[in-house]
DNA sequence: TTGTATGCGTTATCAC
DNA sequence: GTGATAACGCATACAA
């Protein structure tokens, strides 16, 4: 059988409550009742029930994670990160896969909570963004912390990377590397981060005093398919770019992917730039300049965050980080 | 506040049994109260607590996957097929990271039990084999189902792909385009699937009539230095191999490269050939042909199995597929 | 600093 | 088929 605190409150020759107190590591207990505690539950191997905790107390010692992201990569930093900082509290983690457009959404997280009585929540991008989940859990007044999220960025405690400032030391990287015609791809309209960093690239551009050139931008959806079509485009022209740098890695990958079927060298004759979203870059053999995202840290301050216990529209910003494979200067005039 | 069973029972006119009968789907409910039950579940928007479910019944409504792959990919995908079938089910997904080598992992996974009263657990490769926690396992009676073990086969129900007849059927398929030097990069030694792939490379090769040669067969440990490294060896041999076969897509993923650094066209001088076991295959952009795993597929099989309640060695065979990108016949005598 | 009594919301047992 | 009542194992409020 297992063992339940009656049994170790008996071994230790204590109350219940006295163990539970230990349990939950509040105060008023003496160091030698402590002791005699610990040792029975070692002995016993006691594990209190979950199920028992959530009942009788108001915590549950669990919080969810909720996310719907197409890259298993990234997912999966998320997890281990707030994975790592549930261990250190003892919080069990929930993973709950979602549709972040679906419009049963915030039933579905209602029920979660009626269901599991998690102590908090934490939302990943772009779920971060669906308003209905967000009222719910308003109303629930249940804490919640936003990975990333796009929009609204006061109505939670939130971590994020400064997407802009990341966009733009990109773009002064290649502008500092010679270049003066640089393309840029577009991540898809839903997500704001590709506002955030078409920004950044046009800020870099006007820093530096270079126009910003329409024809030099285009529209992507943070496809590998919509990456090719942009660089066929680009380099179609009679002046193409001697740099392209695409808001995501899958683009970026549908860049190499049209510049290999050229013939064109790499980074030679064009350097490509990109961020590594997918962690699809690191696996890509030719050269590829990427913003690596600090992803599992983020999740791991979302998750301090949470448990922190902080209110009102904390936003914890965490830096990114070059990652220069090879990007070189524009050739020279042919 | 939230509904409670006693508010629904009144709602509904019968005892608070009654509506548990319907929540379980019980035998012995009436049609009519069952409706009237449904309908005041409905209008209170009432959800069972999970605490007090687990506390007061013998199922916990949830079961756990334990897991450790260092392919984000992989994961994504167990997750996911085990995750449909829960909803199906109506039952949660505790997802637990571990290390497949700790010696705790067998206590962790007591320790879960013991916390969680799971209702059941599935191992993902390599968890599977280790012996300490299928030990712990049954010892607690718990019932489980092992993805891809890869030892020891007859210890509980599983599934998985036929490894041996996978890289049999790719073999083969290089032996039919006319290729007679075929390279080999065996995966890593800690890992069943390596032995298994070996052997089902070498059988076709013995049907075939063609030599096994050791100079074509190079060790790896199942990421893409060493791919890099066993291509590059064996590109060096007087008498190259004209296809090379690597154990899974990061080695692959390190034959092209050595391909790409060297000049040489693929397909048309080298045809390279994989499984897809991270999914990296599928970014690829230079011609690879693989092996499909069914790995969604196998971790849905899982939990179905679970719920089934089957119980000794049931051994779940899924196929695999072979994905043929550009494949082709080895270059004439030059 | 420690102990006692009560209840959390559901399912199990057994009666009707 | 349906209902009354006793657990389930812990935390809470209050008492000592």
């Amino acid at each position: 059988m297992r063992a339940t605190i009656k049994d170790v409150s008996a071994r230790a020759g204590v109350s219940t409550k006295t163990v539970s107190r230990v349990l939950n590591r509040e105060k008023y207990v003496s160091d030698p009742v402590r002791l005699r505690v610990e040792e029975a539950i070692e002995a016993l191997n006691f594990q209190p029930s979950a199920a028992a905790r959530m009942l009788a107390g108001k915590r549950s010692h669990q919080i969810a994670l909720i996310y719907d992201n197409h890259s298993p990569h990234y997912i999966h930093q998320i997890q281990t990160g707030i994975w790592e900082r549930c261990i250190e509290e003892g919080v069990r983690l929930l993973a709950q896969p979602s549709d972040a457009a679906s419009s049963t959404l915030a039933a579905e997280i209602g029920g979660l909570i009626d269901q599991t009585q998690v102590d908090g929540v934490i939302l990943s991008s772009p779920v971060t963004d669906n308003v209905a989940a967000l009222e719910e859990l308003d109303r629930r007044g249940v804490p919640y912390v936003r990975i990333s999220p796009g929009t609204d960025h006061g109505r939670s405690p939130s971590v994020s990377m400064d997407d802009v400032q990341a966009a733009d030391d990109m773009t002064s990287h290649l502008i500092s590397l010679g270049h003066k015609r640089i393309g840029f791809i577009i991540g898809h309209v839903n997500h704001t981060a590709s506002d955030l960093r078409l920004y950044g690239y046009r800020r870099a551009l006007d820093r530096a005093g270079l126009p910003y050139e329409p024809r030099y931008v285009r529209q992507g959806f943070f496809d590998f398919a919509s990456g090719e079509a942009a660089a066929d485009a680009m380099l179609d022209l009679p002046i193409p770019p001697t740099a392209i740098f695409a808001s995501n890695d899958d683009m970026a990958a549908g860049v190499l992917t049209v510049a290999h079927r050229r013939g064109i060298a790499l980074p030679g004759e064009l350097s490509v730039a990109g961020f590594d979203d997918t962690a699809l870059a690191s696996q890509l053999w030719p050269p590829l300049t990427t913003v690596r995202q600090p992803t599992r840290q983020l999740a791991h301050a979302a998750a301090s965050l949470l448990f922190e216990g902080v209110e009102g529209p904390v936003n914890r910003r965490l830096a990114h980080e070059l990652v220069l494979r090879g990007s070189t200067a524009p050739p020279s005039k042919p």
